[in-house]
DNA sequence: GGCACACGAATTTTT
DNA sequence: TTCGTGTGCC
């Protein structure tokens, strides 16, 4: 076999990695080295040189997104379409569900068991904290779950907690660890840490079940190998148990999940685990200017313990990094609205800047000046589209029929939409599974239900004990709205058992439960305001199921669920079309997260910087770079926290190919207070010499960049005024061209209003004439409703639109988010 | 049983 | 600011 054509375009390491076929493999890989490039030509290579079966072949990754635009690129690189389909890639707990899904006897799980995402495991904690009597406030739920992940996180069963507790507390913990779960396993569910832990406790206890899998998987490949838990890592080592042939790749500077287990030793260790480890280092950097690299360096410099390398670029030197400084956090967002929008003008792509914050929270203000200045956003992260309110409810039916045990699914829609099952009801179901033999919300519900002297045959010769004779007593004393709410909700369950038996599709199923719950009329009635945004979002449920059936590489995943079920099991819940279906598809649901909002490449990006690691973009604003909030640390004197801060913000910073906008506000509202900032320490570490302080800052805490060192300095005592004077610099998104910026902004920021039209004139390059035509206009807007046009600049789509919307007031906006009524 | 209201608490980061 | 929880009333 000849070396395929790409071979000569790869550097010299990145080939020596590439070429490596046998024998455990560590890619040290800098940020922008092409790793994602190594990991899938090496996959091509092994394929077309190595004449593997490419079946034979996993590569994990963590983020559900790294897995797609690997095998994205598997796709387009690997000749053979057929070859390239059957890699196995996948992320971590996709791959254990998959595991768990095929071998759910050998874990003495149902086959139809579900997957518990954190809401569930939470409403669970609450559930066995109440039944015991103990705290239930949200910090006890969560101290509990951090608890009980830690331990998955290490690879440890209950068992293996209590051996690890050394004190009382922690006896206490692991002791209520046991109870979850005990009450996981009575749901037949499986939580997040369980996809990893359940096969590694399968592992353990059969180890030729492990050899058995790791000959069929003969090349184990794992990027971003930094972050891999100890469970991660014993799960790997068994997978390998056969060869090790396994290739990791991977940056310790780049160790960003700490908080979830991730133990930077695996990596560090790699050698020393692994006989005859070839070591790869890539430390040539294709993506960012030399002075953006310099900064990154010059942050995470402050780091000790680390594998030794240095990242280098032969690209030029580039922009000077912006700095800006708002004086509140809605100026500093206001600022990056505006600079995209410039940005725009000059033709820019939407799709080439991102916005990186440190939480979630941050994400809003962005958002809403984005939305302000007519710049199309998505948002990745954040509150994923299946944990929205509607769209949970509906899963949860679905759960709830197909596996009766689910009690936290079954609670979850009980009484939703209301059909008269109060809180006191509830309580006598609960009540009655302390009763032997009645184990779940359904049966006692199903008991209620029954007619009374059926069950006394049933129950009463075992509970002599009057306490539980009289909770089925209380069932059964049920009447009214109650029984009539109990009977219909069991009756929608089994109707959509039906269902799921004589269904070929899903999406009917789904179609038919919406309409027999009438959730759509509940969420009108519940809800009227944002019922058409909720509508919408089940709409695009039903559209998801639908893409989901359709998915060419769905017949295979099913073929795979179907053909792990064994003939003789011959529970129709279990083997019938639909439900394969279903159980596939709500692995899905609770596994990935899609990303909301415009989803085209015509947006601005916002994400977390967790979010934005593998990615890369042309420029890169990263916000809020006040200590606190980035770093934000919970133990401030914990060295290990402030360094994995550290690596996040060598992180983001890496991200950007050409520019980077740092920014960060004087003061900022936290919980609707406003708090006074200092800057970032991680601002502070990067030469000043590589930065430039915008002119536009309205005020700076610090001596940033020579250049305005003194200017700057003065505006430190200088609080109350908005203006800016220091104008000496022409960074980038300051457009000289224009004549009164100063005033634009002495009349825009004193107050927070919607950015003002002189402003948005100013900023227009090429006045194209304005189009008047539409004052007077009536108009409609997806957000403000409906409101009438008071005056125009621009023309065409870009033109931007002053309206006056009774509901909100006047607000600028751009043509194209509007329609004109006349 | 259901609703409206007031109060208090809370935020990293993701599968 | 936003969320969830607890209270009191219909």
């Amino acid at each position: 076999m000849t070396s395929p054509d790409w071979l000569h375009r790869l550097n010299p390491p990145q080939r020596q990695a590439v070429t490596h076929h046998t024998g455990p493999l560590l890619v040290l890989a800098g940020a922008g080295s092409g790793k994602t490039r190594v990991l899938t030509h090496r996959i091509a290579h092994l394929i077309e040189v190595g004449e593997v079966r490419p079946d034979s072949i996993v590569a994990v990754t963590f983020t559900n997104r790294a897995a797609d635009e690997m095998r994205r690129r598997v796709d387009s690189l690997v000749d053979d379409e057929e070859a390239a389909s059957q890699v196995i890639i996948s992320t971590f707990h996709s791959l254990g569900a998959r595991l768990l899904r095929a071998n759910a006897p050998r874990a003495d799980l149902d086959w139809n068991f579900s997957i518990y995402d954190d809401t569930d495991q939470r409403r669970l904690i609450k559930a066995i904290l109440e039944r015991r009597g103990q705290d239930r406030s949200r910090s006890s739920i969560n101290r509990y779950r951090r608890y009980i992940d830690g331990c998955k996180n290490r690879g440890w069963t209950p068992e293996q907690a209590q051996e690890n507790a050394f004190d009382a507390e922690a006896e206490e913990s692991a002791h209520f660890y046991g109870l979850y779960q005990d009450a996981l396993y009575r749901a037949g569910a499986a939580d997040f840490g369980d996809l990893i832990l359940t096969p590694l406790v399968i592992f353990r206890r059969d180890p030729h079940f492990a050899a058995g899998l790791s000959h069929l998987w003969r090349y184990v490949m794992v990027d971003e190998f930094q972050d891999t838990n100890p469970a991660q890592y014993e799960l790997l080592d068994h997978l390998t148990t056969s060869h090790d042939n396994l290739a990791v790749v991977g940056d310790d500077d780049q160790a960003i999940y700490r908080w979830r287990g991730a133990d930077l030793t695996h990596i560090l260790g790699f050698e020393e685990a692994h006989d005859e480890t070839r070591i790869v280092k890539l430390e040539q950097n294709y993506r960012s200017t030399s002075l953006i690299l310099d900064a990154a360096n010059d942050v995470i410099d402050h780091n000790d313990r680390r594998h030794p390398k240095t990242l280098w670029t032969d690209r030029p030197r580039g922009e000077p990094i912006a700095v800006f400084t708002g004086s509140d956090d809605r100026e500093e967002a206001a600022y990056v609205a505006e600079s995209i929008y410039n940005e725009l003008r000059k033709g820019a792509q939407p799709a080439d800047f991102a916005i990186f914050y440190r939480t979630n929270a941050q994400g809003r203000l962005f958002e809403e000046l984005l939305r302000q200045w007519g710049i199309s956003y998505r948002i990745v992260g954040g509150l994923s589209f299946y944990d929205r309110q509607e769209i949970k409810d509906l899963l949860a039916y679905l759960r709830a029929a197909l596996n009766p045990y689910d009690d936290v699914a079954t609670a979850r829609i009980i009484n939703t939409p209301r059909r008269g099952i109060g809180d006191a009801t509830i309580a006598k179901l609960k009540a009655a599974l302390t009763v032997e033999g009645i184990e779940h919300l359904q049966d006692a519900a199903a008991i209620a239900d029954d007619e009374p002297s059926e069950q006394h045959e049933l129950f009463s010769p075992r509970s002599h004990n009057p306490a539980k004779q009289q909770a089925i007593e209380a069932l059964h004393s049920l009447r009214g709205v109650s029984k009539g709410g109990i009977v219909s909700f069991l009756q929608l369950l089994e109707q959509t058992r039906d269902d799921l038996l004589h269904f070929e599709s899903l999406t009917p199923v789904v179609e038919r439960l919406l309409e027999r719950t009438a959730y759509p009329e509940y969420v009108e009635k519940s809800d009227p305001d944002r019922a058409e945004d909720r509508l919408r979002n089940l709409g695009e449920l039903i559209n998801a199921i639908e893409e989901f059936e359709r998915d060419p590489t769905t017949p295979a995943l099913l073929r795979s669920v179907r053909n792990a079920i064994p003939d003789d099991v011959d529970d129709p819940l279990t083997t019938s079309e639909a439900s394969l279906h279903l159980r596939a598809f709500l692995d899905r649901s609770a596994l990935v997260n899609p990303s909301t909002g415009d989803d085209s490449a015509e947006s601005v990006t916002l994400m977390t910087i967790h979010g934005s690691k593998g990615l890369e973009f042309d420029t890169v604003f990263l916000v809020g770079m006040e200590e606190e909030t980035f770093p934000s640390l919970r133990e401030p004197d914990d060295p290990d926290e402030l360094a994995e801060e550290r690596r996040l913000a060598y992180v983001a910073i890496t991200r950007a190919q050409n520019r980077l906008i740092i920014t960060n506000a004087r003061r900022r509202r936290v919980y609707g207070k406003f708090k006074t900032t200092e800057p970032s320490r991680f601002l502070l570490d990067i030469d000043p010499q590589r930065l430039q302080l915008d002119p536009r800052s309205t005020s700076t805490h610090v001596d940033y960049g020579s250049t305005h060192r003194r200017s700057t300095s003065r505006r430190d005592n200088d609080h109350s005024s908005h203006s800016f004077r220091s104008r000496a610099s022409s960074s980038w998104h300051f457009d000289q061209s224009t004549t009164d910026d100063d005033t634009a902004f002495n009349q825009s920021l004193p107050d927070w209003s919607p950015v003002p039209e002189s402003h948005i004139t100013n900023t227009s390059g090429d006045p194209t004439g304005d189009d008047h035509t539409l004052v007077g206009a009536t108009v409609t807007h997806t957000r403000f409703g409906v409101g009438e046009v008071l005056s125009v600049s621009g023309s065409g789509d870009r033109a931007r639109l002053t309206i006056d919307f009774p509901a909100v007031g006047r607000q600028t906006v751009i043509r194209k988010f509007l329609k004109i009524l006349g």
